[in-house]
RNA sequence: GCCCUCAUCGUCUAGUGGCCUAGGACGCCGCCCUUUCAAGGCGGUAGCACGGGUUCGAAUCCCGUUGGGGGCACCA
């Protein structure tokens, strides 16, 4: 095999999960690693399910996260279409002529009958389907359509062991029965995924499929569909498989595209940096060395090799990915944090479309202070919330109840007293007297002193350091906080 | 039920026969720093599922048991 080429190709149906993400993560790292190709393909073979808006969201949340593909849906390709439904007639074609070739049979049970006859011979009723029409005659054939019954066509499994080496689980054999004979047509004549996904495969050229777990006991049918379109002139050769262990929930089971967890973009609404979440889906059954875990895409893609990834199942840890995020969200430059924050004060309402020069400015020296303090983007502009609000300044009630005790009337005095009579008002200076005033000359406890003071300034019991604060908000506005927080004692 | 698969701290993992008295991270606990909250620093907590082999030596190899997961559609 020359260039490595993998695909990610999710069916347009429901919101872009966190399963998603890592799937397309390692197809994409692992293209990226080897310099091969990563394509992109939409699975919209089921009318019913897939929906254009949960098409967008995909390529939407495919961009936030960054990976970029070389070939697929807005960029073309020279394997194109990329959206399986524009390739219902190659599909077609390829059906009929397994079918010509014997390696596909028109079959005409209904699923109750076969569970019928499994019951009648003593079996479970749960063993699939049964074969039962392989070997049918034509008059039989013709019996059934004059009945009006429509046939499905289903490919004839092999009578022989089927083994296939993994990358990530080694050998893995299938005995030859144990898998019977599966559909590929509907009996309306359309396409299933079970031939679809390995033709496009196929005439894709991909050489190696890395995808689920939950996709491991269908390879076995793959690889006798490959041998089939290989014989046909579809395909060329039977692709590499890699099953990487499926992402669970805390109780142990798939975690559901339906587990508010697991969305995508609710995550970036959250704040979440891309970056934060890719290194922390990566973690999902992967390691970069004994001990690391937190990397850039780079040194992921650098590092990145399919063989590596685990096969024990990996349950998903929403505080780690916390964690890891924060620590991204400190390894960002402060211009480009500032600037990942701004939409979020804007959602908010703090900041209009366009920003005052001033209002950039407060933005730059705030950002620091709350870089090293907040998890995620809305925590820091929540926590800018006080510079921003303008008229709408309120003062959060719980913070109030637990710091103005009664000695707060006599704080707020000291300092607003203090802070008028201040030369200049800056950090040091506004420290200097604050301190003085308080601590030397009342004898307050700085724990007691400040406590009213910050949530007079900003809001809030939890902010950015005080003197900071209150110099970003300068004189003018912090005085009138601090009377207002006082006139209400 | 059948087939496949997995098994190291609570969680994610490092570990591929001796470097393991099992390493890191998250979480949790404590201490330091400190005007709040964080962040940061330091320390602590906790694990090779079980039983047999193989071997001078096993978390690592083999077999079995137990337990978990996935699949068994005219969904993808």
């Amino acid at each position: 095999m020359t260039e490595v080429r993998t695909r990610f190709c999710p069916s347009p149906t429901g919101v872009p999960h966190v399963g998603l993400a890592r799937t397309c993560l390692y197809n994409w790292a692992y293209a990226r690693h080897h310099g091969g190709t990563f394509v992109f393909r939409i699975e919209d073979t089921d009318a019913a399910r897939d929906s254009q808006e949960s098409y967008e969201q995909l390529l939407d949340a495919l961009r936030w996260l960054g990976f970029d593909w070389d070939e697929g849906p807005e960029v073309g390709g020279p394997h194109g279409p990329y959206r399986q439904s524009e390739r219902r007639d190659m599909h077609l074609d390829v059906a009929k002529r397994l079918l010509e070739a014997g390696h596909a049979y028109e079959a005409f049970s209904t699923p109750d009958e076969v569970e019928a006859r499994h019951k009648a011979a003593g079996r479970d009723p749960k063993l699939g389907y049964d074969n039962f029409d392989r070997d049918l005659t034509e008059e039989q054939k013709a019996a059934y359509l004059a009945e009006g019954r429509r046939p499905i066509l289903r490919v004839r499994m092999p009578d022989e062991d089927i083994t296939f080496t993994d990358l990530i689980r080694g050998d893995v054999t299938y005995r030859a029965g144990m898998v019977p004979d599966f559909a590929i047509t509907r009996a309306d004549g359309t396409p299933l995924y079970t031939l679809v996904n390995p033709v496009d495969d196929a005439t894709m050229r991909i050489t190696h499929i890395i995808r689920g777990e939950d996709l491991l006991s269908s390879t076995p049918r793959q690889i006798a569909l490959y041998r089939a379109l290989i014989d046909i002139g579809v395909a060329e050769f039977v692709p590499t498989f890699a099953h990487a262990p499926l992402v669970v929930d805390e109780s142990r089971k798939k975690m559901s595209k339906r587990d508010p967890r697991s969305d995508l973009l609710a995550y970036r609404d959250k704040g979440y940096l891309p970056e934060g979440i890719v290194n922390y889906i990566a973690l999902l059954g992967w390691s970069i060395g004994h001990d690391r875990d937190v990397f850039t895409k780079d040194e992921l893609v650098a590092a990145f090799d399919i063989g590596d990834v685990n096969s024990n199942p990996s349950r998903f840890d929403e505080k780690k990915m916390d964690a890891i995020n924060g620590t991204h969200i400190r390894m960002l430059a402060p211009e480009d944090l500032a600037a990942r924050i701004l939409p979020f004060l804007q959602r908010f309402g703090l900041l209009g479309d366009e920003p005052t020069e001033e209002q950039l400015r407060v933005l730059a020296v705030a950002t620091p202070l709350v870089q090293e303090r907040t998890g995620t983007l809305v925590q820091g502009a929540e926590m800018m919330r006080f510079l921003f609000a303008g008229e709408n300044f309120a003062i959060d009630p719980d913070s109030a109840a637990k710091n103005f005790k009664d000695d707060a009337p006599q704080i707020l005095d000291a300092s607003i007293t203090a802070l008028e009579a201040l030369p200049e008002f800056t950090t040091d200076a506004i420290e200097a007297t604050l301190k003085a005033t308080l601590i030397d000359d009342m004898g307050i406890k700085p724990r007691k002193a400040f406590g009213p003071l910050r949530v007079a300034a900003t809001g809030k019991a939890v902010s950015p350091p005080l003197y900071e604060s209150m110099e970003l908000l300068g004189r003018e506005v912090t005085l009138e906080r601090l009377r207002a927080a006082r006139a209400t004692l």
